[in-house]
DNA sequence: GGCAAATGTGAGGAATACTCATATTGATGC
DNA sequence: GCATCAATATGAGTATTCCTCACATTTGCC
């Protein structure tokens, strides 16, 4: 599941970050290089400390030539994320191709997470771009922080209304809910308000869904 | 519920970030200036392109006086950050009080989306806080294509699974279900693999019970 | 009024993404 | 083999922007 950046993979579709597409050999094998370097220096140090001339010196080539191929630093990323997109797309089509009924598709559902949280924790270059990317860390704890406390007090209204339900189970959720909350919200911000209005209906459901006291799924 | 900068809360708390608390009048009045013009720039034109001369320009003080207050630009955005979380707290302190029954509930957290959402339309400055941050917007893009992508997928297989349901309730649901297990991925990073997993259980509990075809919560 | 501490100032240092004029290399025709 | 042109490579230099620091000014206090 790891990324291959030795054998590169036929891929002419992330051509759209670049500034040229190169069209001889030596120069593929250069983007491939440069996208092998990108990677390591995110693995060891993450990408908003990833320098530029790291990435030309690690690769042996010159900063000139890497601006060549890649128009900013961003584009270099966007292509790595891109690439694991595709990866887990073919993971997901695999995984519920052969779902009939809601009992396969629970199997199917609840072992593509616990594959994808496998790679999230195996592979430091997605756990970079998806979660660090150029934000504040302090930033981002601060977020988390909110939501523990959100969690708190909802956690406090479901012990009130949900007497006999498993503690540890309520908080879970409820730690779940506030942080989806912020999530959803910056969904409904991307999407336009008409499609965000109906997810954040969707979200209202799926959370109060969630605090029902249904019996639980394996 | 918008923010007041010209009247300064008492807000001894957020002092953590800055570098030296001032003591006297005047300091404490520009501290609010310099945050007030931070708003008004991050709301024009987003945190990443507000320069730091800009907002020390717009407050009519010198880049060093900025910099006697708050260590850096980040400062700045984290002390915005965390009296948003404090005005939002509040709001689901009192949200939630009264609450007794499942029926309660439901009613004061459909409330409480609602408010925050509107909340996030109005003002801008949390908008940009909490979803544009420094993240490239592009890369933000292929994350809900990828998100979109993979709820097609899904919906597709739930679809089998499930002849009656509403179509277009079960795209909204697939579509959560799919962005937020970004979002989980990312909550189990930062909370550590030991609550992480705990997350993730209460993850596929939740998106489980979202497609199961319980009667619509009004 | 005088003194010490707090606060204010802005030219300049430092870091780093990115450019561009020039050099090198590869392909193609003869 | 050689000429020629386009594609590719180079890295010193530019531009931008965050942040510092040595010195000036103001404030509170006796």
């Amino acid at each position: 599941m790891a990324l291959d950046h030795t054998a590169p993979p036929p891929t002419p579709e992330d051509e759209g970050a670049m500034r040229k597409s190169p069209t001889q050999k030596r120069s593929r094998e250069r983007v491939e290089l440069i996208l092998a370097s990108a990677s390591r220096l995110i693995a060891e140090r993450g990408s908003d400390t990833m320098r530029m001339s790291e990435v030309a010196e690690l690769s042996g080539i010159s900063i000139g030539s890497l601006y060549q191929y890649f128009p900013d630093k961003a584009a270099i990323i966007r292509t790595l994320a891109e690439r694991y997109n595709a990866i887990s797309r073919t993971c997901i089509t695999d995984g519920l191709a052969d779902v009939r009924t809601m009992a396969d598709l629970q199997r199917a559902f609840s072992a593509l997470i616990d594959e994808y949280y496998g790679i999230f924790l195996a592979e430091p270059v997605i756990r970079d771009i998806w979660s660090a990317m150029q934000a504040d860390k302090a930033l981002r704890e601060i977020e988390l922080e909110a939501s523990r406390q959100n969690a708190i007090l909802l956690t406090t209204a479901l012990k009130r209304a949900l007497p006999g339900e498993n503690v540890d189970k309520l908080q879970a959720s409820a730690l779940l809910v506030m942080y989806f909350c912020e999530c959803v919200m910056r969904l409904a911000i991307s999407t336009g308000e008409t499609e965000g209005r109906a997810l954040i209906e969707a979200y209202k459901r799926m959370a109060y869904r969630s605090f029902a006291d249904a019996p639980d799924t394996p």
